[in-house]
DNA sequence: ATTACAAATAGTCAATTTGACCATAATTTA
DNA sequence: TAAATTATGGTCAAATTGACTATTTGTAAT
């Protein structure tokens, strides 16, 4: 270990990113174009090498970053995909990792192996090489179990939010319809939200009151034995 | 990859799994002896390399079965651990499995580079070498959140059971007391359990009614919108 | 046999939560 | 001033939960 170079990568294993983007009430995929490599020129999930000296995770933010210019969120693991067959003439089990964030938050600058990098409509993703299709689903799947029971998605909102902006987020992600006034009873119902002084301006309607989450009330919930259920 | 040894193996990474038993009553984990290597002598998680040739999960099931004698159990992924220092000396990223299974149901027979396979109560595991520790830990949360969430259990209980005995598997693994009357109502209305035409014998009291957990009728809720939720 | 036990199963009941609604409030634009 | 639009409030029956009590069915002890 001590005498390779810094970075040298691992052989036999290999990084790929999910990254959910939401915007227009519209849950997106975050995909990059390879510009050099067995996929040239073809549409893929962001992804590549582990160097010999990160972790895991870093090396998922490290690639994601330098490939899309996202960066600074927070990535979680999926799970490794391993296949004998999966990469085409090399051996490589690949880890896989998502994560779901505004996308309007953050402006794409593609670098190091890709070309370009895009937002793509989760029902418009073409075909992507290797088993990166499945590995969408996959990540697809885990997100809407994981929104369900837990409250992911408070942290791509803006800091205030309403809960129309919630519920059109559970909607895109859950791909239903949801009954307002029972969805704002719910999440209410939690003590989870904390109302701000500040209502919604340039609307062309009765303006909706903002809220906002609070990392140490939902903490302080599940200590309590509290379950995020939705 | 075709100029490969068929058990050449991947360096750099390796499969570690988690195996809950249940027995009496109580959740354990399987542990083996290193006969063996860095570690050798002392008691870790079943684990090993990959091969070239085989699928992760084909890893999984013949590194558990040849180390402990363990065979033909679903072996589902956890997730990859990556640190960079996790294991000494190398660079090796760590797939992990696990499997709750009946541990009267399987005879272990240590093998391979195991010297010694046993037993161990979820309470009393030893300090084990790597991040075992963390992997243990990891796989104990993930085992009770899933149980809640899916009809996992009912595979490893006998074909025909009680539902006092379903109901001491869930309480090893959330690690509460149910209330009797409750629990069985829950499950009961879920209309999941097919009552046999049987009851025990052999017991010093009322003999209670066996069910059995019925797959189709399973798949068959879950595709008409249900939920397994405990 | 009769009684004491242990555990299974049944039932009660108030409190809470859900789902499907309808009603009203606050704003802007026609 | 009315219409439109969306937020927010409220109702109500049905279903579910949690905390119990009661009854049944069997064995074991006297």
């Amino acid at each position: 270990m001590a005498s390779r170079a810094a970075n040298d990568i691992i052989e036999a294993l290999s990084i790929d990113c999910v990254i959910f983007g939401f915007r227009h009430s519209e849950l997106d995929v975050l995909l990059i174009k390879h510009a050099e490599g067995i996929s040239k020129g073809k549409w893929a999930l962001p992804g590549g090498w582990i160097r010999y000296t990160e972790s895991i995770d870093d090396a998922a933010n490290r690639l994601l970053t330098s490939l899309t210019g996202v960066s600074n969120i927070f990535l979680e693991q999926l799970r490794a995909f391993g296949d004998v067959k999966r990469y085409p003439g090399k051996r490589v089990i690949t880890i896989a990792y998502y994560a779901l964030i505004n996308a309007d938050n953050y402006a794409l600058s593609p670098g190091f192996t890709a070309s370009d990098a895009r937002w793509c409509k989760i029902h418009e993703v073409p075909r992507l090489p290797y088993d990166h299709n499945k590995i969408l689903k996959s990540g697809f799947q885990y997100l809407k179990h994981k929104v369900r029971h837990e409250p992911l998605g408070f942290n791509l909102l803006p800091k205030k939010f309403t809960l129309h902006q919630i519920q059109k987020l559970y909607e895109a992600i859950l791909e239903t319809e949801l009954d307002k006034p029972n969805f704002r009873r719910k999440l209410l119902n939690m003590n989870l939200l904390v109302p701000c002084d500040e209502k919604q301006h340039d609307v062309s309607h009765r303006a909706a009151n903002f809220y906002r989450f609070d990392k140490r009330i939902y903490k302080q919930l599940t200590e309590s034995g509290f379950t995020f259920e939705l």
